[in-house]
RNA sequence: GUUCCAACG
């Protein structure tokens, strides 16, 4: 739990000494203080010191969980690296762990964000064949690699699909859309949905804000953007 | 007690 604080405020350095300590006297470490400090240095893009605890955790008989593959792909992903972390879910299954809706959801925005959309697509299918079940996070990421590709008609269906499915959309969700509106220059779609927000009793929070003020901006409607600021302003939301 | 998503930068 320390070392999980230090780590959150990226006080890396401090729980990285700490660390140390623990191995060097050979105080006893469990799993999740294993996996902090991993995912601790993925955080700071540190992904071979990542790996190196993750053989002293098994050097000192405590086996990586599901978790500390998670960790690990997501660390790899966000360097964009989600090829290779394709290759830890095979470790993951080969060690007989389950992959889990973390796990999927990881590698789904990893390879989205790099423009695999066909592996997303695939790996989607894949996880129902294993029984894992998409949540509102699965959806919302692949919404929102539809909408970078400026495929709407098709982001939108997913949200239906995601309703079907018993699941909300959430103010994530809403934002992503708004967002993919305003890139394809639909900002009166995009100011109605922002607008739905409201009647669905989402909160409109300062992201969804700042997505509708810049796609104003970029087409120069800059009334309406100052109009949108003050609104935002006056939910006592403060502009970052 | 540890892991997943959106704007701008």
């Amino acid at each position: 739990a320390l070392l999980n604080g230090l780590c959150k405020v990226g006080k890396i350095n401090e729980a990285e000494v700490l660390f140390h300590e623990i191995m060097y006297r050979d105080l006893p470490a469990d799993l999740v203080t294993f996996n902090t400090i991993i995912d601790g240095y993925c955080r700071i893009g540190n992904i071979d010191k990542a790996f190196t605890v993750k053989e002293e955790m098994i050097k000192k008989d405590v086996s990586p969980d599901t978790i500390t593959y998670n960790i690990l792909i997501r660390g790899l992903c966000k360097l964009g690296r989600a090829q290779n972390s394709m290759h830890l879910l095979d470790e993951l299954i080969e060690k007989k762990l389950k992959p889990d809706i973390f796990t999927y959801n990881t590698l789904l925005d990893g390879l989205c964000k790099l423009d695999d959309r066909r592996g997303a697509e695939q790996l989607f299918k894949y996880m129902f064949e294993n029984d894992v079940l998409p949540n509102v996070l699965t959806y919302n990421i692949l919404i929102d690699r539809y909408c970078k590709d400026g495929y709407l008609e098709e982001a939108f269906k997913l949200m239906e699909d995601m309703k079907n499915n018993g699941i909300s959309p959430t103010t994530v969700t809403y934002t992503t859309l708004v967002c993919g509106l305003c890139k394809t220059g639909q900002l009166e779609e995009a100011n109605a949905l922002f607008k739905d927000m409201l009647d669905k009793g989402l909160p409109q929070n300062v992201v969804s804000y700042s997505a509708l003020i810049h796609g104003f901006c970029l087409h120069s409607r800059m009334q309406e953007a100052v109009a949108l600021l003050k609104e935002m302003e006056g939910k006592c939301l403060v502009p970052n």
